[in-house]
DNA sequence: CATGAATGAGCTTTCATTCAT
DNA sequence: CATGAATGAAAGCTCATTCAT
């Protein structure tokens, strides 16, 4: 009743498509949110067909939410290596300031694509049984830092483990997300090199200030 | 099928439609983001018709840029109501803190307007002569209690006006921007009043270490 | 952030546009059943754009469900006109047997409207309030000639009007229905004039037989 | 994710996978028409692979002209068991109906399968030299049955067999056709046993009244 | 035969936007 | 100003079908 002719180009030593789309799928959603974001663009860069994003993923939702699982589990995964234990508190601290701040300067989709998901109240993370099952090791990481930092009476005992992290993650994560309308406002460039070294010096000063003893102004 | 909300305040003459506009307009786009929001729902909830939008604001995105330059208008004038030049520096900072914080909770469309600015790497808050035109008081505010707390000696020389503000910004924004996130990853609901109420306390006391004297662990 | 250009024509004198959709759709539905229909199809067969349809009706199936509501309005409103009061009850039977049979001849779309809602097991009149509000005349005109025939002797007792108004509706509808296979199988085009005359004068004598009195091979 | 179901059979060497399909391809073009039918949904229902159908039947239109032949030569087949040639022609002709009336009754399909081939004017059946080379064994046996009727002056002479057989198959197949539209519109449920039951006996004595002697109201 | 990969063609639907009245 | 009519452009998705292994 109807027919459908068809026309087939064979593939090239069978690359992997899977792959090539997942890594412009996060490319396009960061750059442009989930709704912005369009599966035609995805296919063109990755060099696929559209349609063979449904064949692989089934929809722009299911893409979008493995996208975010994905990030989620390769931040883990970096965590999961930190290996600070012989490091004096004050060093590991800083090591862990260092390393959470690099990881968001060396990987701005996962910023954009979190403040996505944020901006859907973190709708398909809490859905996401993958991601509730990673362990985030720099939680328990942290903690034992400021656990022998304390012991050491290097660390005041009045600020708890998320506290701390909450303060390493905002330092490093607001200057990178909204850097674009704080350049604007700040009147400088904070993605140049120059800011960027200087803001990590800074936030590593200011978590071991955070962290550390005494009450400010107590004298 | 359209109903029209009953007017707010004592029937004026006419029902201001431009602000319901305006009003609708900031929910929508901070709720979705731009290419999320829709123009008959911001026409909806502002009980007019599709066309007026356009009739009024000529296109989506010269509402979005009003609606962020309105946004950052109110901040602006915020701001300008600060009054702390008689309070001591160190208390005169927490006051910048809690006033920062507070405004950031108080207007949580301002700070998922601002991710979808940044998402779109600030080219509307560029664009905008009126953006660029604003005083922005609270970093001559910040500036000139900072100056005072050094002369005093309860602040250290070596940070810049900039980055404590960086810092007052990012403590509260984070949080308040990534609530939904971190509250599913750190198993606490952050938006709970005591929560809320523990981090305004810590932070306060965080940008006093940050911008207080000495050098941490130096002794 | 995105711009669409427009051109347009300017219609000419105000057409009944909708009118047109639906005439097509009735046309396309009928012709097609409801998943072989195309919404482009329509919008060219009324001379108006895709989106135009949209527009007015909102869904493809919403468009289905109108046109099936208004197929069976139509012939609701033609029974309504049937006045057979005055003649003697054989007549008016055979009248009845007439109208219908005629009905279906001229209106060869309603019965393949009624052959996809039945494919559809009923679902979408069973829902629409507007075919449960119609109040199908033939049946209490049928009820009342039948009545009339009993108490003259001329019709039986023992055939319930419910049962004459299957038979009269199957005699006629399926021959229609079913033209294509049957035309086939029996080596005759049922569609001839000649076929579809003498086809009536069947049913009409045949439809007086079964109302009739007496039983059957009871001498 | 894919189901084999079990075999019903105790195991014969190799499942009927041709079998499977075209018994699963019935349903399915019965249940939703071809343009409705789904050829995955006919895969996983017979329990094989999408692209099994295709090397078995080459497309979706030869497998439904597949099955509509199918279902015509089932009827044909079981038509050529009827022997009726010892009944009185009254009797005989009861029987007919009622073999036509349970056919359609136990085969929901063969209905709906031929509204479809309808709905397409045919154009399968026409095109089959399968079909069309089927004896359709019931056209003789009623013929024969009405011949004898005639001689035994039981029977009228001016009906023709053809114009009987779709009398018969009319009240038989309307009834099953429509149930759904009628009971809705009827407000009982033609499905239930009772009003089965009850239209069978019906048109068993409908049929008969038709097909018998004399001139309704003549007397 | 079984199956993963891939795609052409097209479908329904959305959305911002324009225009005439 | 208000509103019904109308549409360009595209978006996400479906489905039958093919091909290589």
């Amino acid at each position: 009743m109807r027919e459908r002719p068809a026309l087939q180009v064979p593939a090239p030593r069978r690359p992997d498509r899977r792959g090539a789309i997942l890594a412009a799928a996060l490319r396009e959603f960061a750059a442009n949110g989930y709704s912005g974001a369009r599966i035609e663009r995805i296919a063109a860069a990755a060099g696929v067909n559209d349609r063979l994003i449904y064949y692989y993923f089934g929809s722009k939702e299911a893409l979008y939410l493995l996208t975010v699982e994905n990030a989620y589990e390769d931040l883990n995964r970096a965590e999961g290596k930190l290996a600070l234990g012989s490091l004096p508190p004050r060093e590991a601290l800083a090591q862990v300031v260092k390393f959470t701040w690099r990881y968001y300067l060396e990987h701005p989709e996962f910023i954009t694509l979190l403040n996505t998901e944020n901006l859907h109240r973190g709708r398909n993370i809490r859905k996401s049984s993958r991601v509730r099952g990673l362990s985030r090791p720099v939680i328990a990481i942290l903690d034992s830092i400021l656990r022998r930092g304390r012991r050491a009476g290097e660390f005041r005992r009045d600020a708890t483990t998320r506290q701390v992290y909450l303060a390493i993650a905002a330092l490093g994560y607001f200057y990178l997300s909204n850097r674009h309308t704080l350049s604007n406002f700040l009147g400088v460039d904070l993605a140049a090199p120059r800011q960027v070294r200087e803001w990590e010096a800074f936030i590593v000063d200011a978590v071991q200030r955070v962290a550390g003893p005494g009450r400010p102004g107590a004298g």
